[in-house]
DNA sequence: CTAATGTCTATAGCCACTGTAGCTTCAAGA
DNA sequence: TCTTGAAGCTACAGTGGCTATAGACATTAG
């Protein structure tokens, strides 16, 4: 049986974050010792660290407590795993798209910096003008990355 | 003069959040009509779109608040303006790496799904078991995507 | 036995919005 | 002129996924 923290550094999340899990119902209840102090097994060690990959992956809590959900019944078949992971890939892919367009035109802000002074930058002049943008950056979606 | 509903379609932003730039001091507070609506005058929609665009590029609200001042005073150097951009790039090239390697991961998992039953299931057996990745992923960092 | 570390609960804060409730103001049509 | 419906107002709560703080209790090493 492992304490919070052991169990924390064990599974690499920090231990605040595996008080939170319980909270929100991603991780059972632990039990507690005499003095009131959560114990973990190694499943929930195995539990939290695959949570922690997903994570690592991109998975929304949602959708990881759906692939909790998932593999606590191995029976079934696994349609709907690969269903969540290839959204998840598609998603990423989304998001790569994105930030790839907004390199391009990053690239060609900072590159066009002469050194001038504010009234000749073109960072600022490309911020303030869209119809200098390379890009077009299609509809709005959520986009708010990090 | 613009109210608040036509700056928000003219620039790409939704009402609530033009109130909310006001409130947190990103924009300065709107002249208000004899009804104690707010008016906008051509400028402040300039400076919206400024906001809105630099949004897109995933600045962030701090960084688009030094923007804005940098902006306020064109006739010093560009020096500042040249290093928010390059940080920003900076940024997005580190997130983009890891994308594109958390794409890689994924793929595998999709792709290595036969279509059995979940205690066969690749997707779950990845995430349960890290020494089955293929990538490093790196230090954590905030990486908490979109 | 003591001191240091670890854990407990509860609560607030972070970012960048978004949504709700309940009101007032405004512009257009009858 | 009156009415109706859209648009505006304020204030506050909620989102996701944590992180930080405060003050009390538990455990462990010396």
């Amino acid at each position: 049986m492992l304490t919070i923290g052991k169990l924390g550094q064990a599974a690499g999340v920090k231990v605040p974050t595996i008080r939170y899990y319980e909270q929100i119902g991603l991780l059972p209840e632990a039990e507690r010792s005499a003095g009131n102090q959560r114990l973990y097994s190694r499943k929930a060690l195995d539990r939290l660290t695959f949570v922690r990959h997903a994570r690592e992956l991109g998975f929304t809590l949602d959708a990881i407590r759906d692939l909790l959900s998932l593999s606590d019944h191995p029976d079934q078949p696994c349609a709907a795993a690969d269903a969540i992971a290839k959204a998840q890939l598609a998603e990423i892919e989304k998001r790569l798209a994105r930030l790839a367009s907004l390199k391009v035109e990053l690239k060609r802000m900072v590159a066009q910096c002469a050194g001038g002074s504010i009234a000749d930058c073109r960072v600022i002049e490309v911020l303030g003008n869209h119809s200098l943008c390379a890009a077009e950056h299609g509809p709005r979606e959520s986009e708010g990355d990090s």
